[in-house]
DNA sequence: GTCTATAATCAGATAGAC
DNA sequence: GTCTATCTGATTATAGAC
């Protein structure tokens, strides 16, 4: 990060912020060159195609989103019980969202349509990270402070895509970027009803 | 739906497919009129433009996912406690989604894609939906069956943001489309947590 | 390393025959 | 109501000067 606008590096964090907010094809090679500084067809000194550009921005977005979890993760100690580093993974994740990380929030817009071929590759890398989720969910369970009732897999999914929603309907306002990830947390955590009916 | 193969049905229903399944950009209007049984320029002669075709599935889908989801509420008759019509609304939402139905999904899907002015359109016919969830959820409130301290606009993103992705990630194999969708109204009223720590 | 052309492609839309 | 042929505009990508 010391040479922040370093040539390429001001480009990929261009492509992040204009994919974040206008989608893949709605994120056009001269809107990403106007945000770096220069015009479009210098981008092709740095990359080969707009589907390289791409494919950085997401393998950037899920490794540093993937490392700021399981940092917050792993911080807690070997002492933490798995329902705490759950709860630590959630409100790690909403807050990387919501305290500004274009890269991640740009995998979360895109991933959808990226062409095929290249979607595959980012799901494999994604892969890794699915699992350390898988792990934190199943460790909750066998350890019996999560319903065992619920398919890991099934609350995976359903957690990532509650989450992941959070960057594009969060204004600042009324509520923090810390209060949302709370609320998240207490909502995945406990649920929305008081008691079992 | 008598007439299901009308002209314009039959490409609304192509329309809704296609768009579901390879989002906004990635729907080409030959992609849709093939899936129609026609050529492309002839779907002009029942729609103005692509963006107009695009605009009446959106409105279709959230007046459909929307109907079916009262109807199953209100079916249950005064009676219900405010809990037991939250429930049964996700479970309404989810089962509406995967039971295949192209037009919620659609919505689902392209929303965030949609050209400024479309979205705002969209948004407004959404809002009715909007509010019947926050009603949903505020009535629980009310009524001392849901956690007062969450917010009920938070809780609304949330939970409809979760709900839609099932359409994206669902595939028919050991879970049934009713037993997601018993998992999620599990998830969401009761929590992963077995208790509260 | 960035620029000014310009090529190549592709998709939405139109004209007009049948 | 659907077709063939064509136009138009936008966007990715290339060539080559500076």
């Amino acid at each position: 990060m010391a040479q922040a606008d370093h040539g390429r590096t001001r480009i990929l964090d261009a492509a992040a912020y204009t994919l974040r907010h206008k989608g893949l094809t709605g994120a056009k090679l001269s809107d990403i060159a106007k945000r770096a500084g220069m015009l479009a067809p210098s981008i092709y000194h740095h990359f080969p195609s707009k589907d390289h550009l791409v494919e950085e921005v997401m393998m950037e977005g899920i490794y540093h989103n993937n490392r700021h979890i399981m940092a917050q993760v792993e911080g807690l100690g070997s002492s933490a019980s798995p329902i705490v580093r759950l709860r630590a993974a959630v409100v790690a994740h909403v807050d990387f969202l919501l305290t500004g990380d274009d890269y991640s929030s740009a995998v979360a817009r895109v991933f959808d349509d990226l062409p095929d071929e290249m979607r595959k590759r980012v799901l494999a890398a994604y892969s890794s990270f699915d699992n350390y989720w898988r792990d934190l969910i199943v460790a909750a369970q066998r350890d019996g402070s999560a319903n065992q009732a619920l398919d890991p897999t099934v609350v995976r999914k359903f957690l990532i895509a509650m989450l992941d929603s959070c960057s594009s309907w969060y204004r600042p306002g009324k509520l923090s970027p810390a209060q949302i990830a709370e609320q998240a947390a207490d909502m995945l955590l406990y649920g929305i009803a008081v008691e079992r009916t």
